[in-house]
RNA sequence: GGUGCGGUAGUUCAGCUGGUUAGAAUACCGGCCUGUCACGCCGGGGGUCGCGGGUUCGAGUCCCGUCCGCACCGCCA
């Protein structure tokens, strides 16, 4: 037996026996003849003691000790003379009897501390030291967590876990796919999937009705702090279901991971909002709700008064920031450089401040009577003290970038405090959205979403403005600006599947190459259907009150989609690329 | 594809408008130290200033290119 307790778990209560502790030295402090050694599992830390007094041997090894080294000690659990209360096993420690080193190890090149030197490449390249950072240990063990309760919640509810097979077939819709040869059939191609999709709803039409998995999903798209190439997602298919009843059933979920994980109570009932006024209010499809500052279009206000900037737009919004009149010139200046920036892509920024004399002074004075700026700062609710930040330009664009300018003012006025959760539901996405480069409509959520029953009059129309207003049984869940799921109500008929199809301007044929298995499936008796699939690896970054889910996996990609630790993506060798691809282009099929 | 910030000792960083031999802290090595727990004290070693080119009497510093990291925009049905 390596050891009888971990370096967590000794007490008090525990001094007299004699123990065997095996761990990691985190640091030996000498004095003298006296050594002491902090030896690290990932239960704790335990201070052993190697008294002067003792043999040789003992005192010589403890003295040679390095950090890292791997040990096995035994020895005599003993009260402290000096106790450190920072340390939970601080009132006792091991005099040692007896040292093995079962492993030396080389310095380490940062320090495995909670708060290291390392920088962030250099902790990605030594990833298995950096997970022995305490940090970091916590931070999968909350995955861990989540994990457990999602299969707890879920399995209480009916739900079986199926697995669904990783080497499917690329359909290039939405996010690009990884691919990968397929050596027996030469020329021809495995995607990995994007989400098990197509394979739940077919999992519906085999009659599994409710269905769920916490599954590796993959998208070879560009990579973000909380974006990897591959990720997992917590993905759940019902049948039989309403959209309140898959709303219930998650907000049930989530309610439920935030009371047992976090010990949070959120809202008895989640509040819902359509996409059309997270879009007028919020400038976002993912609002933070944890703060008001709400948008308010001012343009029937401030439009026609001679100020060439605001005549010559369609749309003038406003954000209300309280407490900012006291901001000065320069900050202003600083905050119009920042609105100019190409990330946020607004050309000038306008502001109205009530002073605390309830006078208003404003960047566009001279074009407006003080009963003209009332009017603005009565519709935005401004007090004295505040000021109101104006943008003006296209409607969805200029609402987008007031939506980026109140999360970075929510930002500054420290209302963002992750650890304060306001969950929302987004309903009533538009199912389709027309690109103008492509002069084709693209499914706003994915080609299987179904249209609202109330919107199947317009799903069948021919026309582009009547189809632009298709609303989607489709919704996502939100938590503080932060897109954590989404789902639908799925198409079940053979012949509104086509449609779409259609609609989407992918050809009978196309359509019947790429998607011709569901189709086909829904022929076969397809019950009504839907569900959703939450971002397991955001969920986990959020209840730890990170942005970046990196530190929630255990060995994640880097911003360019290199495992810097194994080096990979790497070239392979001519024998094996020979083997995939030397007879391919002859076999090659369309 | 684009924007911003960064790359100097093992590590984290400082290094001003270009100017002697590039510094600090920490880590590491050696010595002293019997109650430390960020132990302390004394001493020591350690640098391709990411890489390539240019300007200059002189470049860590300025210019051009390039590579790498991070954040963001585009992209992510």
């Amino acid at each position: 037996m390596y050891r009888t307790h971990t370096c967590g778990e000794l007490r008090i209560e525990n001094v007299g026996q004699t123990v065997t502790l095996a761990g990691w030295v985190q640091k030996s402090r000498k004095l003298g003849g006296m050594t002491f050694v902090d030896l690290r599992d990932r239960y704790g830390i335990t201070q052993l003691v190697v008294d002067a007094h003792a043999a040789a041997e003992l005192v010589e090894t403890a003295g040679s000790l390095g950090r890292e080294w791997v040990l096995q000690v035994t020895g005599q659990v003993i009260e402290r003379q000096s106790k450190n209360p920072k340390m939970p096993t601080g009132d006792i420690e091991i005099s040692l009897a007896e040292i093995k080193v079962l492993n030396k190890a080389n310095t380490p090149p940062f320090t495995i501390e909670d708060e290291s030197d390392g920088g962030e490449e250099l902790r990605a390249k030594y990833r298995y030291l950096d997970l022995r950072r305490n940090p970091l240990q916590k931070a999968l063990k909350l995955r861990h967590q989540v994990a457990h309760e999602v299969r707890n919640y879920l399995d209480a509810q009916g739900f079986l876990e199926i697995e669904t097979p990783y080497l499917i077939k690329s359909t290039p819709e939405g996010a690009r796919d990884f691919v990968v040869p397929s050596r027996m059939n030469p020329g021809q191609f495995y995607a990995l999937p994007q989400s098990p999709q197509t394979f739940k709803q077919l999992l519906m039409v085999a009659g599994y009705d409710r269905y769920f998995q916490i599954v590796r999903c993959f998208r070879d798209e560009d990579l973000r702090a909380d974006r990897q190439p591959e990720f997992t997602q917590i993905d759940c298919e019902m049948s039989f279901v309403e959209q309140e009843d898959v709303l219930n059933t998650f907000e049930g979920m989530m309610r439920t991971l935030f009371k047992n994980v976090l010990n949070v109570e959120i809202a008895e009932r989640i509040p819902r909002m359509s996409w059309y006024d997270a879009m007028d209010f919020y400038g976002s499809d993912k609002p933070d709700i944890r703060f008001d500052m709400k948008i308010h279009e001012i343009t029937d206000l401030v439009k026609g008064y001679g100020f060439s900037v605001f005549d010559g737009v369609d749309y003038i919004g406003a954000i209300n920031v309280e407490g900012a009149a006291a901001y000065t010139r320069k900050q202003i200046d600083e905050l119009t450089e920042w609105v100019k920036r190409p990330q946020v892509g607004a050309k000038g920024l306008v502001y109205i401040k009530v002073n605390e004399d309830g006078s208003i002074k404003s960047s566009v004075d001279k074009f407006y009577t003080p009963e003209q700026l009332q009017a603005v700062v009565d519709r935005l609710g401004a007090k004295k003290g505040d000021m109101m930040l104006v943008l003006c330009g296209a409607k969805r664009k200029t609402q987008n970038m007031l939506g980026v300018l109140r999360i970075e003012m929510g930002n500054r006025l420290g209302l963002r405090d992750p650890f304060n959760f306001a969950p929302l539901w987004v309903v009533d996405f538009p199912l389709v959205e027309w690109d103008d480069e492509t002069q084709r409509f693209y499914a706003m959520h994915h080609p299987f979403t179904a249209p609202k029953p109330e919107h199947l009059e317009l799903f069948y129309s021919d026309k582009k403005e009547d189809l632009e207003r298709v609303c989607a049984n489709a919704y996502d869940f939100v938590l503080n600006g932060t897109e954590l799921g989404g789902g639908s109500i799925r198409i079940h008929e053979a012949a509104m599947q086509e449609r779409m199809f259609e609609v989407l301007g992918i050809s009978k044929e196309d359509a019947e190459y790429k998607f011709g298995f569901i189709i086909n499936a829904f022929k076969f008796g397809a019950p009504p259907h839907g569900g959703l699939a939450f971002g397991f690896d955001r969920v986990c970054s959020l209840f730890g009150g990170q942005e970046t889910i990196r530190d929630y996996i255990a060995f994640p990609k880097n911003n360019q989609g290199r495992d810097v630790m194994i080096d990979s993506p790497s070239f392979i060798d001519q024998e094996q690329m020979d083997e995939l691809f030397l007879n391919s282009t002859a076999d090659r099929k369309e």
